[in-house]
DNA sequence: AGATGAGGTAATCGGATGATTACTTGCGAG
DNA sequence: CTCGCAAGTAATCATCCGATTACCTCATCT
């Protein structure tokens, strides 16, 4: 196999892992697993597990602003408003779920902002994502902090497994609050085989 | 020194670690030395460090469900709206950061929810605190979300320590937009010495 | 005084884990 | 063919960290 596939294979395996994980409980050898390869490879071929894990942010962040900027694209030139552009910006955003440890490892990340290493770079992520919503997307600051909050819940929510204890009602109520009309996601993410109970 | 200081001591202090390095980043003895204790004297007081994690998660859980029974409480008799009643939840909240550790090391709990042993905990705790919000303090379920979702996102500001950065014009409309009013609590956490800039 | 037990600590151990080294394999060029 | 190099792996090392053991030190009680 190529290189270069041979990378994106692990990078996604490490983002999985990563966002399951966190940073430090994640292991180079549980990367190496999901991703099929050996242990010293992973190593190898970036140097180091902080090398991994930062290019881990940088794919994640990629995706994520380029989901933003295809969202803005989508409601497109129909001079949309604030409300409109917000609303479809959340839903491109949960559909990022599928991917699980894009958006978890991203989250993984901000919760080190005290690292000396990884604190600048997480810190650099978040000024690129307020900037993205507000310059190319056209958001207000207020609205780029609804979309924001929405967001942070939903990454929790994921981070947390809620949707494992879905036979909860009160569990149904909050996400069926939360995410209105993609609760499907959460149930596939939980569970692969439950969708239409 | 009496046991049960040592011990609210102990579990400050490692809040405060697993707070800033998450559950598996945090070393016993790091805790030992915040508290001023010695390692082993920490693992034999709580049996082990994931009872300690355990030990502090149920700590910070009371306090923050007491923080929410006393803002109903501050509104009190007055018969508040959704309105009223979400903006004090929200201002007794931002205040909880003054302790450093009780709401980042929750949410550093949130994010491991694919733990077999932390996950089960953090998932009844996320339901202790929306049952607590919707039935003692009376909010609807979209009310409740709509606090939840600040919650979540001031939780990230903070575990990223975006206020570092706070020179930077961005980092304080961000900031100053999502904490409206209580902005010099993120400028104390990251620097002690700036208030009033 | 001497026993007792709570409240600690120093020293150390063993397992986990990131990193390193040395090796193997397969394939295209000359 | 065989050279050489990219693409890997097995084995091993060194370090960190949670846990254990064995000890120390005082109040307090008889």
């Amino acid at each position: 196999m190529r290189g270069s596939e041979r990378r994106e294979l692990v990078l996604s395996a490490a983002a999985e892992v990563f966002g399951e994980r966190g940073y430090v409980g994640a292991t180079t050898d549980a990367v190496a697993r999901a991703a099929g390869v050996s242990q010293p490879y992973v190593v190898r071929m970036f140097g180091s597990k902080a090398a991994l894990f930062e290019a881990v942010l940088e794919r994640s962040l990629d995706r994520l602003l380029e989901t933003f900027r295809s969202a803005a694209a989508e409601v497109g030139r129909s001079s949309p408003g604030q409300q409109e552009l917000a609303a479809c910006v959340g839903r491109n955003y949960v559909d990022l779920l599928r991917d699980r440890g894009i958006l978890l490892s991203l989250m993984q990340a901000f919760m080190l902002g005290a690292d000396p290493e990884i604190g600048p770079i997480a810190r650099a992520g978040w000024i690129r994502v307020y900037r993205t919503l507000r310059d190319e997307i056209g958001l207000t600051p207020e609205a780029v902090v609804d979309v924001l909050s929405g967001g942070m819940l939903i990454n929790t929510l994921v981070g947390v497994r809620l949707a494992a204890d879905w036979e909860e009602p009160d569990v149904r109520e909050l996400l069926e609050t939360a995410l209105p009309t993609k609760v499907g996601i959460l149930r596939e993410l939980a569970d692969p085989d439950a969708s239409g109970t």
